[in-house]
DNA sequence: TCGTTGGTTCGCCATATAACGAAATATAAT
DNA sequence: ATTATATTTCGTTATATGGCGAACCAACGA
């Protein structure tokens, strides 16, 4: 039970969802998320926090980065579900849509700016 | 999105999981889902009322009561799965196992108590 | 070493939400 | 009609949560 809330709670914000969303296509580094959902730094850091507490994302730490990305193949089946469950019902949605064409900006035109770094999606 | 979110917020508390699972085996009368949750009827009512919005409920009026059953086969895919990948991640979780017995007390005792009714399961 | 940068933690405030009881509504029984 | 019963609606209160900025921590660069 508590895990299953762990997971519709962390669902249960706008800001969060968007971010899975937004790591679809590979691991962002928080920077990068923030400049998406434009939200302080702190607020994205705890939603970022919240998400991995129910596993519903990863991280990796690299140098002063850290980089978020949805959980691999071999994790847990009910995350795994609800992950596609989510991709599934969304990803056609005005905001998410936004949300993906930003993404791609930042992700190019930042070669030589804020938040630079090697993204390979 | 909205959508999404009205269901995942639905999802995030505890009495309405809990609510959902009781009607894994048929519909249930507003008066026997206070009985198991032991929370206040109006307190229930809301709760069922969110579960309604969100579409992961349906209801019926029959007489003085009010029925609520899960979705139909027919319903909307995003519900039916979500409502799968719930009872499958929840149905051995002791707080509904007990549950699940304390309605099945609550059906039987019931013959000539309190909010009976034909419950054709 | 010291400053800079990316991220997190902490403390605060505003809003949202769960819970209740009281009052309202609707339907059945007397 | 009046009363009783099942449920909902409303108003209130306590707690949870999202948001921010300030302070802090870790890692890199000068």
């Amino acid at each position: 039970m508590k895990k299953v809330l762990n997971i519709t709670k962390a669902l249960a914000d706008e800001s969060r969802v968007r971010a899975l969303m937004l790591l679809k296509n590979g691991e962002l580094c928080v920077c990068q998320i923030i400049e998406v959902l434009r939200l302080a730094p702190s607020t994205v850091s705890k939603h970022m926090s919240i998400l991995k507490q129910a596993d519903l994302v990863e991280a990796r730490k690299s140098g002063r980065w850290v980089y978020y990305r949805l959980p691999e193949k071999d994790s847990d089946e009910a995350v795994r579900t609800i992950l596609e469950w989510l991709k599934t019902n969304l990803t056609d949605g005005k905001t998410i849509k936004k949300d993906i064409k930003n993404l791609d900006k930042i992700l190019n035109m930042d070669k030589e700016e804020l938040c630079r770094k090697t993204t390979q999606s």
